[in-house]
RNA sequence: GUGGGUGUGGCCUAGUUGGCUAAGGCGCCAGAUUGUGGCUCUGGAGAUCGAGGGUUCGAGUCCCUUCACCCACC
């Protein structure tokens, strides 16, 4: 396969099962991307992302610029070499973690100044050639335009001027980025307003095809970005399914930030190909497992004496090995070893059931297959 | 035995010269967590204030008796 090249191997409805070709390996989709924000999953060694069938992994651009410092990262290779993991590997830009910083930052046409409060309070400021410079020298794979995100609820005029500096922004990065062995994805905004949504589509395609023509780039893929950041469930899906038709078929469209396991396959429903959250991990440091009956909060004292397997379905080295009783024990200690368990496990749900999903489109029965697990009561619990 | 001190939810404490329904932390119980700075956030249960009696309109606060524990001295 060609590098960034999608190819839909099978579709069922809008769902579809995919393979994308990267410089450090193919992967298959849907996927669910483990969240390694300072190039580590937490807790998750890279042995256990293998064994985890972990296909892809993020890191963040704005916490490894902060530290240990993009210079730090380049010197060792890039962040795959880093962090000892070889295989594909995708930077948030770091447009989200400015947004969560919301009043110590300050944008303009041009790009963004800020105070990292976050660690030393020192002041940057990047703009969108600045940004991709970053990640071209962390190295990962796929690499996001940086963009801005705004929560929710907003003004619709000012969720329509932050979407029209993200397209802005992502004309700059689709121009300022060179690496060729790295994917660069355009992010779609708009916030709850399907129309705001499409003309951020449009925009997109038409900044892409203007490059194409004047011999450069295109979009290898699509973000989409400014959902869950604070609505109802429902809210997303009713204008994801419009954007999602409105994206070319032939690159990945990847949802950001959703984890929430019903979500995802609904998600997978309309078309989305790629997911990337915390969900999993923070949940699981709280206490928090998925399990094929609903969510379990492993500090409830119903799992004192309680001897059985996490999830008796699962065949994740948690659910195999280690008992709830003492997973409770764990988390309500709060040893580490109870967060790196139910992370192990909670990643392991997503990305199985990713991997239900790919075989229910590959068997084009994606309908049936969401219809069946909307209905069973682990659903209403996600 | 004598003198002094301390007793307030499971634990540690706050409670003005007596004055609303005895407050807080930890723990406990439950909920939250969505493009991550990792022990966070929200809610809840739980106390006849060691026991008994007295003064007072009113006592965790004052008085008496008693019990337990701690310290010092015989």
């Amino acid at each position: 396969m060609a590098l960034f090249e999608y190819e839909v191997e099978a579709q069922s409805g809008a769902a579809r099962a995919g393979r994308y070709a990267t410089a450090h390996g193919d992967f298959t989709t849907p996927v669910f991307m483990p969240v390694g924000t300072h190039a580590t999953v937490k807790g998750i060694t890279s042995a256990g992302l293998r064994s985890l069938d972990a296909q892809v992994v993020l890191a963040n651009t704005y916490h490894l610029y902060m530290r240990p410092g993009t210079d730090v990262v380049e010197e060792a290779g890039g962040v795959q070499a880093f962090m000892n993991y070889d295989g594909p590997m995708l930077t948030d830009s770091g447009g989200f973690q400015l947004f969560s910083l919301d009043h110590m930052m300050k944008t303009d046409a041009d790009g963004v100044s800020f105070h990292a409060r976050d660690y030393d309070g020192s002041k940057h400021r990047w703009t969108p050639e600045s940004n991709m410079e970053i990640q071209e020298r962390l190295g990962a794979d796929i690499v996001m335009q940086l963009d801005q995100c705004v929560g929710y609820p907003a003004e619709k005029s000012t969720v329509a001027a932050s979407t029209k500096l993200s397209w802005e922004w992502a004309e700059r990065c689709l121009a300022a980025h060179k690496r060729a062995d790295q994917a660069l994805f355009g992010i779609v905004q708009g916030g709850m307003h399907l129309d705001l949504r499409l003309e951020s589509v449009r925009h997109l395609l038409a900044i892409e095809q203007a490059s194409v023509e004047a011999g450069g780039r295109r979009f290898d893929g699509f973000g989409i970005g400014g959902y869950s950041v604070g609505e109802e469930h429902d809210v997303m899906f009713e204008t994801l399914g419009d954007v999602v038709a409105a994206l070319p078929q032939d690159r990945p469209r990847y949802l950001m930030g959703v984890g929430n396991p019903t979500t995802l396959l609904r998600a997978v429903g309309v078309g989305i190909d790629m997911f990337d959250c915390v969900l999993p991990t923070r949940t699981g440091r709280m206490g928090t497992a998925f399990s094929s009956t609903g969510r379990m909060n492993m500090r409830n004292a119903k799992y004192t004496r309680d001897f059985g397997p996490l999830d008796p379905e699962c065949t994740c080295e948690t659910c195999t090995q280690y008992t709830r009783a003492y997973i409770r024990h764990l988390v309500k200690q709060n040893e580490m070893l109870g967060g790196i368990l139910l992370s192990m496990h909670n990643l392991h749900f997503l990305i199985n059931l990713m991997k239900r999903a790919r075989e229910a489109v590959l068997a084009d029965a994606y309908e049936e297959f969401l219809a069946e697990w909307l209905a069973s009561p682990a659903a209403q619990d996600y």
